[in-house]
DNA sequence: TTTTCTATGTGTGGTAACGAACATATCTTT
DNA sequence: AAAGATATGTTCGTTACCACACATAGAAAA
């Protein structure tokens, strides 16, 4: 059986104007993105900005001693790329697949021409981005402050929500290195969870049982990011920021 | 006795081309900010953006039960308000004056105008918010994985880069706040780094004595943050830092 | 001076997470 | 069915940080 694909999986692309998307959908190429794999690593250049939409990606810092800390979650809600644009052109945080599945990728130098013609695409990708940067410091907050099976609470809407799902398929041991905890402490706090019959787990694979009663059990964290994100990116003003559209100052960098 | 002020001392108001510093030089105002000044609170709308030259100001997020966590410093390399430009308007965060000094703000419209045109001061501003990213994301990180020691050893040596100074002016009770530690596990850090003669303590002012040697005891987050300030706040393509003395062009982009 | 803040240092006991080693269970392969 | 691999569960001693209480010490005010 064959899955239909669409670009319009992808949150982002859905809520390109027409002509955008018309501009980009020939060039926005089906991948697929397999458990484990790294679309980036840390300061290297990157050819290809990615819109996931049937699976997960993590950005993940990897200290010197090996230990991990994830920075935030992509879905299908966003785009995998953002120093293509904001102008690095890297960061030091690698960026893996989390969730096996399939997105398109687009040339970076396509989507900076697009971006530089400080239309749409810009004010969508800059809200976006800024939505992103909500969930990063939230988890900044959320390691600081919150115990391991909250966080594993967090981790786990956040993940569900960019899955559109009510199961992922990850065992502990990755949970743990998504976190930057032992894998033990993620078996205890998935036993809690499981005892109060909010998940059940198996070999792998998670379900949600009470969603409700995840959401109750969650720190504020998860709530935090998911209104900013709702915020950010629905009710877009129209193509504009603050004043009214005005095209006289846009630029440069031929199409 | 007067201090001469100019808003030269902030780093992205200097890395400005002529033309655009001009636009804005009429309209922005010094202002003083006192120790505690909070500039935003989360979610409140901004009417202006600050640069600060002589002061340094923390981004908190302020947990529901009252402890805080610091998610990012800045000082006079960059700018608050980033929300404005991004196209939020507003963010979760509160900003507070760490560091008593000046600044100089500007009504949000007018930046906003200014970032509208699309030229050198939106590439400008974004590779100022991609570092302000990696600064957020290392606290991420940073707060997972170091000690209170460590991350006292980060925060002091950000601050102090910021103000371009060796010695801050600040309680351990107040820095606990903004590691989101508890003030004698401050006291307890400090005391070792006394020890070893890195800095002097004394009733709300530190002290580096040896500043190598902060260097040495620090994490490697301090080095992944100023690593990436310097690579994206310098040598910036189509003019301003490190570029020489042309302000013309600036439109970057199009390579 | 003495008093009164405020800042810093110290001590005690509790807890969450850690590192390591090991036990059990379930899936896959032969 | 047996063997092997992988995923999960459990235990134990250790550590870093916590919360709370309280002691000392500078600075400012009386």
């Amino acid at each position: 059986m064959t899955t239909p694909h669409s670009p319009l999986q992808n949150n982002l692309l859905a809520a390109l104007p027409a002509a955008e998307y018309q501009r980009l959908l020939a060039h926005l190429e089906l991948v697929p993105m397999p458990l484990g794999e790294a679309l980036y690593e840390s300061g290297g250049r990157q050819q290809y900005v990615y819109f996931p939409t049937t699976s997960i990606v993590s950005l993940l810092y990897v200290l010197e001693n090996g230990s991990s800390a994830e920075i935030a979650v992509v879905g299908n809600e966003g785009i995998l790329g953002i120093s293509i644009f904001m102008g690095g052109e890297t960061t030091p945080s690698r960026a893996v697949v989390q969730s096996a599945g399939y997105g398109y990728r687009l040339k970076a130098q396509l989507l900076k021409n697009e971006f530089n013609r400080a239309g749409p695409v810009l004010h969508l990708l800059l809200r976006y981005t800024q939505a992103l940067i909500t969930q990063m410091t939230q988890t900044a907050v959320c390691n600081r402050h919150h115990s391991v099976e909250q966080q594993l609470c967090r981790w786990l809407l956040l993940s569900l929500d960019r899955l559109s799902a009510d199961s992922v398929s990850m065992t502990q041991a990755l949970i743990a290195n998504m976190l930057g905890v032992r894998r033990e402490g993620v078996t205890e706090a998935a036993g809690k969870l499981q005892q109060k019959g909010l998940i059940r787990y198996s070999r792998g694979r998670i379900e949600v049982l009470d969603r409700p009663g995840l959401e109750q059990a969650v720190c504020e964290c998860y709530a935090v990011v998911k209104r900013e994100f709702d915020r950010l990116m629905t009710d877009i003003p129209g193509g504009g920021l603050g004043a009214s559209a005005e095209p006289e100052g846009a630029l440069a960098a031929a199409p």
